[in-house]
RNA sequence: GCCGAAGUGGUGGAAUUGGUAGACACGUCGGUCUCAAAAACCGAUGGCUUCUGGCCGUGCCGGUUCGAUUCCGGCCUUCGGCACCA
């Protein structure tokens, strides 16, 4: 008698032998070889959504598959805890963010095991126990002595909403990156990592990364923005003083007609002469009333004033005028640039309006440039004129001759300058990991020492969301005495970025439970780097920067030995959804909506765009209660099926019905052949038998090369729908029990990955005893896959006229006498000679004729 | 503006090294079973057509090739990143 699928009843019995076994707990004491796997730890929100099952779903297949190979893997999660929301939930609801996150940890468990992803449960840790957390301040004071973290004053981006400071990476379109609120400039004693002393060995490095994506990559090396160039010293008229620039186009140097500096410029009063003084102080003051973000925009008007001094170009000894100008910016090179309105349509354009002089110094190819008629700047490439020994040179080629000429002369340097600014990682909120130091009036700065660590974050504080963090307003917190001479003193309140936890919780899976140290060298030492890593491409500057910049100084501080934290990386797509709204009620729920119509009012649904699913769109599905209709196995399965990993996911309800109609094939196909699978036959290996066979075989090769690398899980389980496809179109069944139950068996072991739980009672419904993994994956015999014939397609100029069946081992002339004989190939050459036959064994003739 | 990715049926997608374009699935249509329905199973499904056949067809134009979704040149569109960076 057949059994029904139940899937609810099936995953729940499984999961519970999973974790009263401890299945997948693992330990560096193996000979196997490791593979460390890890997904994107999630933030506790208190729910899981379908990105996390689509993100946990592909590691899972990847993690499954590895360990049926016969890896050692490493499979852990945990919760990257601390931060805003629940500092918000707090203000909102006056719950504690403690209690908040522990909760949202406790229910998001509770649905990630519902879902029988095979982590490591035993490592599991959030970065708020202080456990996690008091190890980053041993990392930080260690960073601290190395000057790897340093406090200086700075304008910073401010949050008016969170009410608190972003570093560069988290401002997205002038907004943050959270909330969305415009960013606004704020002067504040901040903490930096010197992620800048990094910026070559990050910028090189990205080549030794060649198992991530291209546009990571790419977008990592223009967030670092490296540019080589020279700087060049103008002397001050009438001064002893300099000016410095940094310049990538020294090949324009004899061309440089004025002078630009920032506003902000340190030698900017010192340059305004009596006459000009108030003009300068008019345009200073109207820079900075401007706001920072709207002055880097491209369509801002260029201004600039005058200064009243003038400087010496040191190549031509030519007299150039000082003007401050609002697009030079004071924290990019040296706050000054040398202008060539010739080569230069920013430059230009500010000549123009100042009516300044223009000195052509490239002339291109196949035209000549005058200062007098030039309507833009000339930007290509050309031969150098007016460039005293240098004309009749290419610009290009002159580059580095210049360069070198200016160091020979000691007026400049060769340079390299990046776009990337140190990290700011204080934050003015509670909830977060206390920065540990401590304010002296006589000492200064105090570094909380190691033995005093952890500085524990205080439960009992007020959240009111008012007047800035709560740690400020707490005395018992704040108030402490000094290490060094015992006097009064204050303690840090900032708290860092949370971004600090994500950078190195990847190396502390290997060694959650150590307790003397951040790391414990033997156990990272085994497992890392990670192999595989794998999440949303959102964090291609942010996380995966600050990533690897900790590895490195991770690796410098003797922590670990790895250059590199991940040497695979997979970004996948985002889960996307049409969004429907009522003309009435606005965005609505896929719940909301019945029959087209609003289950409010019954007015006509209007289907949106399909964007990324959004708790603001309510363009949402909700895991539980796709679990509750179809069963875990099911979601996984359609979030694999259903599109490539890198690429967005369209939800289709209607294609998770398919899944699971898939899955039912599945438990049919097995079920009713049962009687034959009893006695374990032996495959055989004649007749339609072998037919079956070379179908099993071709798909475990299929299955086994398209995740193994290629993770194209999508085509995976499609080739397995053929292969159970087959099974029922397979009408020698009593003949070949053998084959039959070979290939049901293949089918079990090859969706084990995608559909742990179905697979697993399937398999031990087959009469099996021990578990899946214990039989491993399977491995394709060559044998079985030799064809004793092959279709070969019959070409006529190019396009397809015939197909005909030929032996496998028929020769090359065979195969083109048979095509030639054609009926149908020799209706399209009859009245035509053939001028040459192209054949590809086993494949294809192509005859040419005319 | 610069850099990166992509563009294939009604839909999601496949074609791994240049060799049958549209695998697999969804949807739709037809059939079997049923009093009926659901489920299940079987079949059809790129467009056009003078239909035992033929023509067109992978964003557009051109090239290389016996043969191009795949390679090359030039465009168009969409998405993503960077951008007054000297």
């Amino acid at each position: 008698m057949e059994e029904r699928y139940d899937p609810i009843a099936i995953e729940l019995a499984w999961q519970k032998d999973w974790a009263t076994s401890n299945k997948y707990s693992v330990s560096e004491q193996s000979d196997k070889e490791k593979y460390y796997l890890l997904e994107m730890f999630p933030y506790p929100s208190g729910r899981i959504h379908m990105g996390h099952v689509r993100n946990y779903s592909i590691g899972d297949v990847v993690a499954r598959f590895k360990r049926l190979q016969g890896y050692n893997v490493l499979h852990p999660m945990g919760w990257d805890a601390f931060g805003m929301p629940a500092e918000n939930a707090a203000i909102k609801h006056g719950i504690h963010p403690a209690k908040w996150t522990v909760e949202n940890i406790a229910n998001m468990r509770m649905q990630l095991k519902r879902m029988g992803f095979s982590y490591a449960w035993d490592r599991e840790f959030a970065t708020c126990d202080v456990e996690y957390y008091k190890w980053e301040q041993q990392i930080f004071l260690q960073m601290l002595k190395k000057g790897l973290a340093y406090k200086k004053s700075s304008t910073v981006n401010w949050c008016p909403e969170c009410q608190t400071v972003l570093a560069n990476e988290q401002v997205e379109d002038d907004g943050c990156w959270r909330c969305g609120t415009r960013v606004e400039d704020k002067e504040l004693d901040q903490w930096f990592f010197k992620i800048t002393q990094y910026a070559e060995e990050l910028l090189d490095d990205t080549e030794k990364l060649s198992g991530w994506p291209d546009s990571v990559l790419t977008m990592q090396r223009n967030w670092i923005g490296r540019s080589t160039g020279c700087e060049v010293e103008f002397p001050i008229e009438n001064s002893p003083d300099k000016i410095k620039v940094f310049t990538t186009r020294q090949d324009t140097l004899y061309g440089a007609t004025f002078m630009s500096l920032a506003p902000e410029h340190p030698q900017a009063q010192a340059l305004t002469t009596p006459e000009q003084r108030e003009q300068v102080e008019a345009f200073i003051a109207k820079v900075r009333a401007q706001d920072k973000k709207n002055r880097t925009s491209e369509d801002f008007e260029k201004e600039g004033v005058f200064t009243g001094s003038y400087c010496i170009n040191p190549l031509t000894q030519t007299r150039i005028p000082i003007f401050l100008a609002n697009f030079v910016l004071m924290d990019y090179g040296t706050g000054a640039v040398m202008a060539v309105p010739t080569h230069d349509q920013r430059d230009f354009d500010f000549a123009k309006k100042y009516a300044l002089d223009l000195v052509v110094v490239i002339q291109p190819k196949d035209q000549v440039l005058d200062p007098a008629t030039m309507t833009e700047a000339w930007t290509d490439s050309g031969i150098l004129v007016n460039s005293g020994q240098f004309d009749g040179m290419d610009n290009n080629a002159a580059k580095d001759k210049i360069a070198d000429f200016l160091v020979e002369q000691k007026i400049g340097a060769k340079t390299v300058n990046y776009r990337l600014r140190d990290w700011g990682v204080s934050r003015q909120r509670y909830w977060g990991n206390p920065v540990p130091v401590i304010y002296c009036d006589t000492c200064g700065v105090v570094p909380v020492p190691e033995k005093d660590l952890p500085v524990v974050l205080p439960t009992n504080v007020k959240f009111t969301g008012e007047g800035g963090s709560p740690l400020a307003q707490h005395e018992e917190f704040y108030k402490t005495t000094c290490p060094k001479c015992g006097a009064a003193a204050r303690r840090e309140t900032d708290t860092f970025d949370t971004f600090v936890e994500s950078s190195w919780y990847f190396a502390r899976y290997a060694c959650p439970h150590f307790e003397a140290g951040p790391i414990d060298r033997q156990a990272a030492d085994y497992w890392l780097p990670v192999d595989q890593y794998i999440g949303g491409v959102e964090h291609a500057v942010m996380h995966l920067l600050y990533a690897r910049f900790f590895t490195k100084v991770m690796r410098d501080l003797g922590y670990m030995n790895i250059d590199e934290p991940f040497t695979n990386l997979l970004t996948q797509g985002m889960v996307c959804k049409e969004t429907q709204s009522c003309p009435e009620h606005g965005w609505l729920y896929p719940e909301d909506v019945v029959d087209g119509k609003c289950s409010k009012c019954g007015k006509p649904v209007t289907i949106g765009r399909t964007e990324k699913m959004s708790k603001s769109k309510m363009n949402v599905v909700d895991p539980d209660h796709l679990i509750a209709k179809y069963g875990a196995d099911t979601a996984r399965l359609f979030s694999l099926f259903a599109a490539p990993p890198e690429k967005d996911l369209e939800w289709n309800e209607q294609s998770v019905d398919g899944c699971y109609r898939f899955l039912n094939r599945v438990w049919r196909a097995v079920y009713d052949n049962l009687s034959l699978v009893a006695d374990n036959p032996v495959p055989e290996n004649s007749g339609s038998g072998r037919n079956l066979r070379r179908t099993t075989h071709r798909t475990i090769k299929k299955v086994t090369e398209d995740i193994d690398g290629r993770f194209h899980f999508n085509t995976a389980i499609s080739a397995v729908m053929e292969l159970v496809n087959a099974v029922y179109a397979f009408e020698d069944k009593q003949q070949y029990p053998g084959a039959v139950t070979e290939a049901l068996e293949a089918i079990v072991k090859l969706l084990a990955p995608f559909v742990p739980h179905i697979t697993e009672e399937l398999w031990h419904g087959m009469g099996h005893t021990e578990d899946l993994e214990a039989v491993g994956w399977p491995v394709w015999d060559e044998k079985a896959l030799v064809e004793d014939e092959n279709l070969i397609v019959i070409q006529v100029n190019g396009k397809v006229r015939s197909k005909i069946t030929v032996s496998a081992t028929a020769d090359n002339a065979t195969v083109e006498a048979t095509a030639l004989a054609d009926e149908t190939v020799q209706r399209f050459i009859a009245d035509k000679t053939v001028r040459k036959v192209i054949v590809i064994p086993g494949k294809l003739v192509n005859v040419v004729v005319g």
